[in-house]
DNA sequence: GATATTTTTGAAACCGATTTCAAAAATGAC
DNA sequence: GTCATTTTTGAAATCGGTTTCAAAAATATC
C-alpha cells in the first residue's frame, strides 16, 4: 500500500509538505507541488480514508435511515438524497430498518462510533425520548417524519393539508361513507393526515364511521385484504382514502377480482404519486409528494449542521398537490 | 468524546487491557474484566470505528455498485444486500452509478482509498479493461452481471435459459413474429438473454425481423414509446420479448390506449417478476429472477473474500423461472 | 550589507484504537 | 520455600494521515 511517507520520499520531501499539496494549502512552492504531484502520479497514491477521518474527525459519511428501500416512497428519497450527497462530497449510508427498533437502535449508534458525520431520520420506530439521547454524539435531523418537541431541524411535507385535499376531493364526488385507511397510525406523518382526512369530514359536517378505519394497511397484498373486508361489510364505504398507492393498487385489484367497479361503486385514492398510479386501470388518483426537493433540501441542512451552520430550529414544509386521475371521478356520482 | 483511554483511567487500568476486553481476548482476569464493563458503561464508551479501522485495516463496509436505487431489479438487490451484509457485520454502501461511466470510476475509488473492504459490482458501464485495474485494490466480485475473461468470483442467474424458456413460450402460443426489445446490449446480461432468443428461436426455425429489434428500453415511457412504433409497422410482430417487467407494462398501458388487445393482438412478456406483474390487466407472464439468493450468496462470498477465503475461480448460476400469466395466453392463438 | 519580515519547510505530536514485547504476578511442582 | 512455568498486565510502537511550532530560506526595507 502506498502511503504520504512513500510519496515524501519519492518527491524528496516531508509529508508534512505532501500533506499540504494533498489538502491545497498555500505556502508551498509550485516547484516542490509540482514534484508531488507527479510523485503522487507514478505511485499512484490516494489518501487512506481511515487515516484521514481518523485526524479530522470526519468521515464524509451521512447515515439515512429508513424503513426498507422496496417501499417506492423511502426508495425514490434514499436515491433522491444519494445524488445529492455525492454532490457535497459525502457518501450516503443507507441503512434500513425494517421497522424494527431494535435495528433502528443499532442503526443510531453509528452516530456514537462517529462512522457517520449526521444522520436523518425518515421515519421513527423507537419512542423520541430513547432516539433523542443519540443528540449528543453528533447532528440529527428530521426528513419527512418529524416531532412536535424535538428541537432539531426539520424538513416535511404539509401532511394535514395533503389529507384534506385528498378527502375534500373525495367529498366533493358526491361520497359522504369514507373508508380510512393507513400504515403506522402512531407516526407522526400518518397523525397529520389523519388530521386532515378529519378536518374535510368536519367542514362537511360529515361522521366517520370507525368501522371503516383500517390502520395496519402498507403493501399491496394488505390493499387486497382490506377490499375483501369493506366487501362483506352490511353499510360498506363508498370511498377509500389510502396512505399509499401501493394500498390503493391493492384495493383496485382485489375490486377487479370481485367485479366491483372503480370509481363507480368505490372510489380509490392514492399517497405518493408513483409510477403504478398511471399504469393500473383506472388510473389511481393521488396526492403527489415532491420527493426530490424534500431530500435536497435535507442534505442541505445536514451539511450545514456538520458545518455548525444554521439553527436547530429550522423548520421546512413543502406543499402537497392533489393528482386527479381515474379512480376517484365518477360521472354519476359527481355533484359539480 | 469518551475515548478507551479514558476507560482505562476510569478502571484504574492500561488501555491495552481494556482493548483485550472489548475485543474478547484470553488473558483477562475477570476481575478487572467486570471493572472494565463497568466503567465503560458508566462512561458510555463505544470504540471510535475510524481508529479501529486504521488498525485493522478493515472498514467493515462492502461497497455496491448499481445504476440505480429505484431500478427495481437493482433495488430489490440492494434491499437483500444490505440486510444480508448486516448479518455479517457489514455496512452495505450502496453506490448508484446512474448509468454513467465518470460516477462508476468515482465509486471505484472507494476501494483504493480503503474506504471499504470490497466492492460487489452489479452493472458495468465501463470497459472490463479500465474495471479491472482496480482489482489490486481490494477484493471485487461480480453479481447479476459477469465478463467471460474476468478472474474474479461471479454470482449470476443463467441468463440464456432466462431467454430461451420465455420465447420458447411465446412461440408455443403459436407466435411467429416476436420482437425483441431490451436496454443496455452491451452489457453480458442482455447478450445472454439473446443468445436464449436466438436459441429458441432456431429450435422453431424462425427467422428474426430486424425491424424488430429495440435495443433503448429501459423504463414505462419507453414501452409506451415502442408501442407506437410497433403499432405504426406494416407487418407488426404478434409478440413481444422484454427485458422488464416495466418495459411491458409500458407496451400493454400503450396497447390499451390505442385500444390493442393483450394478449389477443399483441402477446407481451417480461422480466424479473415485480409486484407490477400482478397489477396490471392483464396480470403480466414473466420470468422470475431470485434475487434474495443471489444477494445472499454474493455478500457471502464477498465476506469470504475478504477473509482470504474461496477463490478466484468461483462461479454461482442460478437458475431462472418463467411465469406465466395472462399477458401472452391467448385461447385464440394457443398451439397446444 | 544588515536587519526585519514573510514565505517555505520539516520534525514531532497527535487522532484513538490494536498489538508486540517484556515485566510482573500468580500458579504449579518439588 | 524455591524455582519453573503460566497467566496477566502495561509501556511503547504502530496504523496513515494532519497540524503545530520552530527553524530555514527567501524576500523586502532601509
Amino acid at each position: 500500500m502506498v502511503t504520504i511517507d512513500d510519496v515524501a520520499k519519492r518527491a524528496g520531501l516531508s509529508k508534512s509538505t505532501v500533506s499540504r499539496v494533498i489538502n491545497d494549502y498555500p505556502h508551498v512552492s509550485i516547484k516542490k507541488k509540482e514534484k508531488v504531484f507527479e510523485a503522487m502520479k507514478e505511485l499512484g497514491y490516494v489518501p487512506n480514508s481511515s487515516a484521514r477521518s481518523l485526524r479530522n474527525k470526519k468521515t464524509q459519511m451521512i447515515a439515512v435511515l429508513i424503513p426498507r428501500i422496496m417501499n417506492p416512497f423511502f426508495g425514490q428519497l434514499a436515491e433522491s438524497m444519494e445524488l445529492q450527497a455525492a454532490k457535497h462530497g459525502y457518501q450516503l449510508l443507507i441503512c434500513q430498518t425494517m421497522y424494527s427498533k431494535e435495528t433502528e437502535l443499532k442503526h443510531l449508534e453509528l452516530l456514537k462510533m462517529k462512522q457517520v458525520d449526521g444522520m436523518i431520520l425518515t421515519s421513527i420506530e423507537n419512542e423520541w425520548d430513547v432516539v433523542k439521547e443519540y443528540l449528543s454524539y453528533g447532528p440529527m435531523i428530521l426528513c419527512n417524519e418529524f416531532e412536535e418537541e424535538a428541537t432539531i431541524p426539520t424538513v416535511k411535507f404539509d401532511q394535514v393539508h395533503g389529507g384534506y385535499v385528498a378527502t375534500k376531493h373525495l367529498i366533493r364526488q358526491g361520497h359522504t361513507k369514507i373508508a380510512y385507511c393507513t400504515g403506522g397510525q402512531k407516526s407522526n406523518v400518518g397523525q397529520h393526515r389523519r388530521r386532515g382526512f378529519d378536518l374535510a369530514l368536519e367542514e362537511f359536517h360529515l361522521s366517520f364511521d370507525e368501522r371503516h378505519g383500517f390502520y395496519d394497511a402498507f403493501s399491496i397484498e394488505d390493499g387486497i385484504r382490506i377490499f375483501k373486508q369493506i366487501n362483506q361489510m352490511p353499510d360498506p364505504p363508498t370511498a377509500v382514502f389510502t396512505g399509499s398507492d401501493e394500498v390503493a393498487a391493492g384495493i383496485i385489484t382485489g375490486a377487479k377480482e370481485y367485479g366491483v367497479k372503480v370509481p363507480e361503486a368505490l372510489a380509490v385514492i392514492g399517497f405518493d404519486n408513483q409510477v403504478i398510479t398511471k399504469l393500473m386501470d383506472p388510473k389511481i388518483s393521488t396526492v403527489e409528494q415532491p420527493i426530490p426537493f424534500l431530500a435536497k433540501r435535507a442534505v442541505e441542512v445536514m451539511v450545514d449542521r456538520i458545518h455548525h451552520k444554521g439553527n436547530d430550529e429550522e423548520v421546512y414544509e413543502y406543499p402537497l398537490e392533489l393528482i386527479i386521475r381515474e379512480s376517484t371521478v365518477s360521472p354519476i356520482r359527481a355533484v359539480e
